[in-house]
DNA sequence: GACAGTATACCGACCGGTGTGGTTACTTTC
DNA sequence: GAAAGTAACCACACCGGTCGGTATACTGTC
């Protein structure tokens, strides 16, 4: 989990994180990425042993930046209610997805790696997966009925606004889903009538 | 558009569509596809041109397979109303994604060829802004207001299902689809009360 | 003396794409 | 009805370039 990285690994691990989200896994080589570093081939295999665990890597570490920008959301949207704290979710990803115009990178990294076996599909599984666990805790705190259900319907939401964002040029796609999803909250059955 | 195929650039098209699709457009290379085609790469060429271009033309042939399914489909299901033909292009989806487990050609294709200004871009822009025009159509056919509003969220819920079926492994992400569609059409305020 | 690093040269495999030359089969023209 | 033309195809060899990855040798530092 927390292996420290050396200054050049950091290097390494931040260089490649630009250039993999910005122009995609499959057309950026290793020695791209080592010329952004200002280090040597050598080195990034040292370090990293081969591009595919340098992908892994990529993705935990953007998995990581992602959960901590989503920590500083919530302590700025300061959501009171569980049902709240969904919206504010939703409210993050659009500032999130600001000015990036690539989307998602574990969607991205789903469909440019496909092979089931390579070392980075477990990340960007439970990276999804993870999103709808969020999901479905905050519907059962809320007293939400069948949370399960509401928590795959607002990840579906959640999906389609990073998809259509990016593949269908749709811009507002991250407000639509906000939108769409503060109505099925305030529509939705709870336990306790 | 109704450029007549050879039979050797038939068997290329459809050699491309099924290897594109199950193993991704950067992985196959151009005499695997010549090979699946019992063909010379010479041929390929003499027909198609580029690369880029036989993946324009399996993108369209693509669309245009996805648009026969769904006439198919909605002869099958008959739907009697405009909220049953919605209803319906998502019945269509599930049957559509049986078996498939790549999810959707067209994102994954955006993905892969990231390049805004790939000749195969259009045809992707184009299939998902299809889907929405069908959807704010058959709202406004119901007489639902702000059907602009309501196509949005349809495709949102679309493209969710589409890309959790695939990234999330979330099997059964067609139905919930349908589902949270349907609820989404019953609970929609119309125009006149 | 172990570790992190630089510098550079190299490898085999594969990639998209081209060029040459020859074969079949159908159609046009005198 | 034979010759000439043409479109579709095959076989095969070849190109420059890029890819991920390795090897060797040397430097600085705790």
């Amino acid at each position: 989990m927390a292996d420290r990285l050396t200054p050049a690994g950091t290097r390494i691990l931040a260089a490649a994180s630009t250039l993999f989200y910005e122009q995609g896994i499959r057309t950026v080589g290793v020695d791209a990425i080592a010329a952004a570093a200002e280090v040597t081939k050598k080195t990034l295999y040292d370090r990293f042993g081969s591009k595919d665990r340098l992908i892994a890597a990529y993705l935990e570490h953007r998995n990581r930046v992602w959960h901590e920008f989503l920590d500083e959301q919530l302590v700025l949207r300061a959501p009171q209610t569980a049902e709240d704290v969904v919206l504010a979710l939703f409210g993050a990803l659009t500032d999130w997805l600001a000015g990036s115009r690539n989307g998602c990178g574990f969607i991205n990294a789903s469909v440019e790696l496909a092979a089931p076996d390579h070392p980075a599909m477990p990340v960007i599984v439970g990276q999804k997966q993870w999103m709808r666990s969020e999901f479905e805790a905050q519907a059962r705190l809320a007293g939400m009925a069948d949370p399960g259900e509401l928590a795959d319907r607002l990840l579906l939401l959640h999906e389609g606004a990073l998809v259509s964002y990016r593949v269908a040029a749709m811009t507002n796609a991250t407000e639509v889903a906000a939108r769409a999803a503060a109505d099925l909250l305030a529509g939705w059955p709870r336990l306790d009538g």
